[in-house]
DNA sequence: ATTGAAATATGTTCGTA
DNA sequence: TACGAACATATTTCAAT
């Protein structure tokens, strides 16, 4: 079957489900019916529609990390020699689970990775015995958050 | 009702269902007690607890944006004046919705924010026309994300 | 903490407009 | 597209262990 991808029309009705779907990926179909005004298979077919469009990816629990102390986020700016592959480093980094993105960067450095630590000094250790220890890379800059201020998916 | 924020206790069975939730959202309990072996009711109750224990931060759609045009994603770096409060400059940042997060750094910039845009068009715009002209901005600093290769949550 | 059962609500498909 | 009806599943609560 053809994708949609490139010829996607979503119109209001559309955003709504999708609006009520973003912030809570369990609210039911029929509660979303109702309120909307249009039958719950209509919703159903529109869902599926959307899901064949590749423009719904997936649904996901949020975990508040703070609970199970997790307090420290910082963001790692990575320099990689010339002679260290950005795959090779990517291969590392997915093995460090306190790293939960990697964007490969124009600008000062090779790699841009966001971090979550328990404390300073666990980010001390990732740092230094997890990362710098990653054949490549040459030096790091670290920024951490110290409030998150805003975090939101694409406005609809 | 006291919240159990500070003695929160997950064992094995609790990772098991966060980390099926984790993925998917909508998975039907009922599901995942037929995959591990334990009754609807028992995972209800546990999910209860976890939600109580402020764990379970809500849960959420995942939209892929790059089906709406939405392909140029970048850090930018901000530098404030003194002048400039951090929380005024958050305030005014909410108002554009191109930027998805927004942090308070530790670091040579006031504030990193991740912005998601259609092309390096519409980024210069945001950077020229939205983001330099609130006031104490005083420079910025652009990071384009050529591919984002690790995308995850907390590890359970 | 866990279970099974009962009651209620939702998900899903299909024929029709 | 949208609808309603029919059927299959899931959610939710509860008494009992």
């Amino acid at each position: 079957m053809k994708s949609d991808k490139e010829n996607i029309k979503i119109d209001g009705i559309d955003k709504k489900i999708l609006r009520f779907l973003m912030e809570d990926a369990r609210k039911p179909v029929l509660e979303i019916a109702r309120k909307i005004g249009i039958s719950g298979a209509a919703i159903h077919q529109r869902l599926r529609k959307l899901e064949n469009s590749g423009l719904i990816a997936g649904s996901k629990f949020v975990i508040n990390p703070k609970v199970l102390g997790y307090s420290t986020m910082a963001y790692v700016g990575i320099y990689l020699d010339k002679a260290m592959s950005n795959p090779m480093a990517v291969k590392a980094l997915k093995k460090i689970p306190e790293v939960l993105e990697c964007h490969y960067t124009t600008g000062n450095w090779s790699i841009l990775i966001k971090v979550l630590c328990k404390d300073n000094e666990h980010l001390m250790q990732v740092l230094n015995k997890d990362i710098q220890q990653i054949g490549g890379v040459s030096r790091t800059e670290t920024f951490i958050s110290l409030e998150q201020q805003i975090e939101r998916q694409i406005s609809i």
